[in-house]
DNA sequence: CGCATTTGACCTGCGC
DNA sequence: GCGCAGGTCAAATGCG
């Protein structure tokens, strides 16, 4: 993982130096003023460079990791279906280590009805929303509800009603886990267009929507200590990256210079 | 009134 | 064959 192209180390305090309180408060010689304008100027470009590359570091990792959560993703369900065929006991063998819990859904009671393209998506909900809706721009008519022995919270099952011809099926529950957290899975392919981009409210990984435990854990074993280290601390500095949140430190800052910088227009 | 949701009954597959 | 568990059906109910 080629993580560390572009890294480097900023240091940047965004307080406003007490120094430059007292610019206005006291004389201070026209040369020294000059100077420090001059100072300031260089480290507007300073960081304006930095903002540059934390935005572009920015960028790169996002596309890496949506990759890496693709191929995961894939690998990941080429498992599963290794792992539908085997038997209950086996599962509640798993059952014994937390960390494969997770790959207990999707049980195969119906072998006859070969499930391709089935996918799992976990969405983070706030506390006080006790629905289970996911949101995901199709329209969905739910057709039973059960609780399910591993998990206390009922998993309901909704059908797409978009099309009538549509055989896709979701299935909707509570993670064990952690019960903000709904897990969706989704099984079969839609046979009709896209119904609605207006109505998606979760794209699920660009906007820090939790993605399928089951893919996370695997990819955050398969990196080693250092890259993962490494990797949340890149996660950590894109925050600082988002755009608008630059855009208004910069603005912030500009803003600043710009009002120290009139008295000597 | 029409549509969506709820919920108990029923079906099916699997393990013992 | 029986019991268990997940999945589906369909009548009842609620809501706009």
């Amino acid at each position: 993982m080629d993580t560390n192209s572009g890294n480097k180390t900023f240091t940047v305090d965004l307080n406003i130096k007490p120094s430059l309180h007292n610019i206005n408060r006291s004389p201070v010689p026209h040369e020294k003023l000059d100077e420090e304008l001059v100072r300031m100027r260089e480290e507007n470009k300073k960081l304006v460079t930095m903002l540059t590359t934390l935005c572009e570091n920015y960028n790169s990792l996002q596309t890496h990791v949506i990759e890496l959560l693709q191929k995961y993703s894939t690998h990941e369900e080429d498992n599963f279906k290794v792992l539908l065929s085997r038997k209950r006991k086996a599962e509640e063998e798993c059952c014994a280590n937390s960390s494969d819990v997770i790959f207990k859904e999707s049980s195969p009671k119906r072998p006859t009805e070969i499930t391709t393209n089935v996918s799992t998506v976990c969405v983070k909900t706030t506390p006080s929303d006790q629905t289970s809706v996911v949101k995901d721009g199709y329209h969905w008519r739910k057709y039973g509800q059960k609780v399910t022995r591993d998990n206390p919270s009922p998993r309901a099952y909704y059908k797409c009603s978009f099309a009538p011809t549509c055989p896709v099926k979701k299935k909707v529950q509570r993670s064990i886990e952690d019960p903000s957290v709904l897990v969706a899975v989704y099984e079969g392919e839609h046979n009709h267009p896209y119904p609605s981009q207006a109505e998606i409210t979760v794209p699920l990984v660009s906007q820090g929507v939790t993605t399928d435990p089951r893919f996370l854990n695997k990819f955050v074993e398969d990196i080693d200590t250092n890259s993962l280290q490494h990797l949340v601390e890149q996660m950590a500095s894109s925050l600082t990256s988002n755009p608008s949140f630059t855009a208004a430190v910069a603005a912030a800052i500009s803003g600043k210079i710009f009002e120290y910088d009139l008295p000597f227009k």
